[in-house]
Formats: structure tokens, C-alpha cells, sequence
DNA sequence: TATATTAGCAAACAAACGGTTGCATATTTT
DNA sequence: AAAATATGCAACCGTTTGTTTGCTAATATA
């Protein structure tokens, strides 16, 4: 069973998920409640969430707030990087045929 | 059958092929054996790549080069943005206790 | 105490995924 | 022209995914 950040955000419903509990914790229901799926569907989603550690958990009475684990959001920023290079460099690669075509012209 | 960027990170092999056209267009054959799977699999998974313009084709004679869309890979960073400025904010908000513990000190 | 609410767990199921095998097609090379 | 090479396509198969339905446990409310 894989289970890790880029499997996660992979469902869209799961995306959503992440996008509404980012700024504030919600209990399950309160979350199944923005979604047309019932609320054990949103929970298998909850628990893949926290199993790969973006969301945690903090229990409350009978209700479980989750709340979105930001820092580990930044895993995908990190695998992110090493393309973000990339266009830059294709960036400046344009630059430098721009500059390229002053140079050449006069 | 979705088919959308964040799909189709989501399998390691995937993201591998990424990593590995990304400075350069390669063919099946030489992707493939840089993988333990077979030629098939591999065309397979550029197939999905491709599907989602992740990844575009450049026949040459009986060849296809195999190319990285860099610019593509902007959409799950601009996902991330609004993530981004979350952890940012709570980096801020550490600040602002610190400098409070300081003023409330003296 | 009896009832309602919140939520996790287990079973069942269709659809999608990742892979293999076999075959067809197009382009080189001999 | 014949053989080799590069690739895509289709069928098949076991596993995983996303969902629903039915149930149980724990907490709150009447």
C-alpha cells in the first residue's frame, strides 16, 4: 500500500479537502457536509491523509477536529525545486539569445 | 479515467521519468532502461504523461523523443501558492509571539 | 436512564491502475 | 529485398481505489 504526499493530493476530493481545512480544523462531518459523498467516503479520505502524516488529528469530546499538517506540504514544494530551476533557466536561456540577436545585429 | 498533473505525479515511476527527461528528450527504449520494468510499462506510463501535456512527443525518423513540459509542472506550484503563504503566515506568527515574550519581559 | 449524535470499522463492489504478453507498423540497416 | 530495430496497440490479469451500506463504540442531551 503506497502512501505517500503525492499519492495523497493525487484525488481531487482529497485536494479539496487539504484546500479547506488549510486555515481552520473541521470535524468530519462539518467537512462531508462541502462534499456530495457521504461521510464515511470522506472519511476513508481523512484517514489516508493522516496516514501519510498531512493532516492530524486532536480529539475533542466525541468530535476529532483534523487539521492540515502545513509543513509537510512543503515535501512536494521540495521536489518541486529542482524543476523550478529549470524554467528558470530556460528564463534566462531566452535572455541570453535576446541578447544574443543585439549582439549579432549592429 | 482522470487524468490530470497531480495524477500523474503520483506514481514514483512517473516521477521518475519526469526527473530524468527533464534535462533531456530521450526515447522509450533508453527510459526504459533505466527501470526494472519492461519497455511497455514505461510507454505505457509516458502515454499518461503525455495525456495530461506533461510531456511531449518529437518523432525523428523511426524514434519519439520524449520531452519534459516544464511549464506544465507550474500548475501544481501554483496549487502549493496558497499553501505557501499558510506556512509562511504561521512562520510570522512565531515571530510576532517572540517579539511579544520580548515586550511583555521587561 | 433513554435517546440522539459523532465517528470508526468491516464487508462488498465496480472502476481504474500497473503490469505482462503477443502482434502490427514503420523505419533503418544489411 | 530481407532482417533488424523502435514503437504503438489490444487483450488480459491481479491489485488498488473510491464508494456505499450496515454495524458498533463513545459521548452528549432529553
Amino acid at each position: 500500500m503506497r502512501r505517500d504526499v503525492f499519492q495523497a493530493i493525487a484525488d481531487p476530493t482529497r485536494r479539496a479537502i487539504i484546500g479547506l481545512i488549510a486555515l481552520q480544523a473541521m470535524t468530519p462531518n462539518a467537512i462531508a457536509e462541502h462534499f456530495d459523498t457521504s461521510r464515511q467516503a470522506v472519511s476513508k479520505h481523512l484517514q489516508i491523509l493522516v496516514e501519510c502524516q498531512l493532516v492530524k488529528q486532536e480529539q475533542q469530546g466525541r468530535e476529532i477536529y483534523y487539521q492540515l499538517e502545513v509543513a509537510k506540504m512543503k515535501e512536494i514544494d521540495k521536489w518541486l525545486e529542482q524543476f523550478r530551476k529549470i524554467w528558470e533557466d530556460r528564463f534566462n536561456q531566452l535572455d541570453t539569445i535576446f541578447s544574443n540577436i543585439k549582439q549579432t545585429k549592429p
